[in-house]
DNA sequence: CGATTTTGACCTGCGC
DNA sequence: GCGCAGGTCAAAATCG
């Protein structure tokens, strides 16, 4: 990971003073110290492999969480300071969508309200990049399983902002009353029955407005997993996948996936742009949210592997309420397959919530790898609730840093 | 030449 | 049952 964030430092050196170096390495030590106790202090005893020391561990995280919220309560100063130099940081690259808004956004999910939200609920932004997530994007849920979104055009190819996801237009019809046409797409990936319709708002032609309808039963996340090639969790998987960050900032309306880097023997791609770091925190916020949900867990495709870091206790965002980060493996003809994150895959995840943790040995995790209860092996139907699609994963150690080194990493 | 888009026809659901 | 509107299919056209 010292590696990597020497790499970040490099970056930034290199690209431009867009973050004043000062703050930059200021945050960088803190959250390299912090990292670094929170190793020693939870590896201190991972070398004994006897019950008690492990026990002890599992007594000592729980204390330590116990007195995290605490300190939380008594607001020290090293914690607020570290809080409030993360949020200066990320209010300083970040300038899309909070996490307030987007909670904002999903608080009728929460509610079991179905119905749509209020169109004027956009997003603040500064830029007008119609990325994955894009500014003055409204989430709206239509109906289960079924998520519309409102996004700026910025005139960029007719409009169509590149979600990461490839699609096939399969159609397209006239609507009535409106001048616009509303086009129909499918997802390029056979296992995949997620759709989505595009059509420009009839008031604001600039506008499109895109629903998105069942799930993604690929979780190629690949350009989350950047920093996860150079976090010390990595795993073979996640090394061999990089992130695309031509699919996070181009604006294609279909753009062209690549193949791995390492498939292709390309030099390592740069740092992702700002962008990726919404897409992390938007995942985090998922995750988060899975553990106050009390949906039923979903078993997900056999091949994904979905890694969520764990959210430890004193994580941060940008509002300084818990988070995590999150990573996704995902074997070689996934990722041959190609595709992205979406905020449609984040949505449901809010629905979905993990069993218990399991302990086992200084890591705590969900379990078992998720599986496709389908009987056919990816759940033929786009209609299959999310429940019934995907879910996750294992859970890492939760003596993870104060904020996910993956997003920070992915920041710089 | 394979992948993708276009576009008219067909299917389905719903209201009357 | 009929008509309308929305969604999908599939052959042809286009693109890279």
């Amino acid at each position: 990971m010292e590696g990597a964030m020497q790499e970040s430092r490099e970056y930034w050196r290199d690209g431009g003073d867009v973050v004043g170096e000062e703050l930059l390495r200021e945050i960088l030590d803190e959250i390299a110290a912090v990292h670094s106790n929170s190793n020693s202090n939870f590896n201190s005893n991972s070398n004994s492999n006897s019950k008690e020391a492990e026990e002890e561990d599992e007594r000592e995280y729980f204390a330590a969480a116990a007195a995290d919220e605490q300190l939380q309560v008594e607001a020290p100063c090293g914690r607020r300071r570290r809080e409030s130099m993360v949020n200066k940081l990320i209010s300083t690259v970040y300038s899309g969508p909070t996490i307030s808004d987007i909670e904002s956004a999903l608080s009728f999910t929460a509610a079991g309200d179905h119905q749509l939200l209020a169109d004027g609920h956009n997003f603040a932004a500064s830029s007008c990049s119609p990325v994955v997530f894009s500014p003055e994007k409204t989430l709206s849920k239509t109906m289960e399983n079924k998520y519309t979104l409102k996004m700026k055009s910025c005139g960029n190819n007719g409009g169509l902002a590149d979600d990461g996801y490839k699609w096939r237009k399969y159609g397209q019809k006239s609507i009535k009353n409106s001048p616009n046409p509303r086009s129909y797409y499918r997802c390029t990936n056979p296992r995949c029955n997620a759709k989505k319709q595009v059509e420009r708002a009839v008031d604001e032609p600039d506008t499109l407005i895109v629903t998105y309808e069942g799930l993604h039963l690929h979780y190629t996340y690949s350009h989350f997993l950047h920093s996860t090639s150079s976090s010390s969790s990595s795993t073979t998987t996640q090394q061999q996948l990089q992130p695309q960050p031509q699919m996070m900032t181009n604006c294609k309306k279909k753009p062209k996936l690549h193949l791995h880097p390492l498939l292709h023997d390309d030099p390592p791609p740069p740092p992702p742009p700002p962008e990726m770091t919404t897409m992390m925190i938007m995942q985090s916020f998922s995750i988060q949210q899975q553990q106050h949900d009390d949906d039923q867990l979903l078993q997900p495709a056999a091949d994904d592997h979905l890694m969520v870091q764990a959210p430890p206790d004193d994580c941060y965002n940008i509002n300084g309420s818990s988070s995590s980060g999150l990573m996704m493996s995902l074997d070689d003809d996934e990722q041959a397959a190609g595709a992205g994150g979406l905020l449609e895959d984040v949505v449901p995840l809010l629905v979905r919530r993990p069993p218990p943790p399991i302990c086992n040995n200084n890591n705590y995790y969900y379990s078992p790898a998720t599986t496709c209860t389908s009987d056919n092996e990816y759940g033929s139907s786009a209609s299959a609730s999310p429940s019934s699609s995907v879910s996750v994963s294992s859970w890492t150690t939760p003596m993870s840093p104060c904020i996910d080194m993956a997003i920070l990493s992915n920041i710089f």
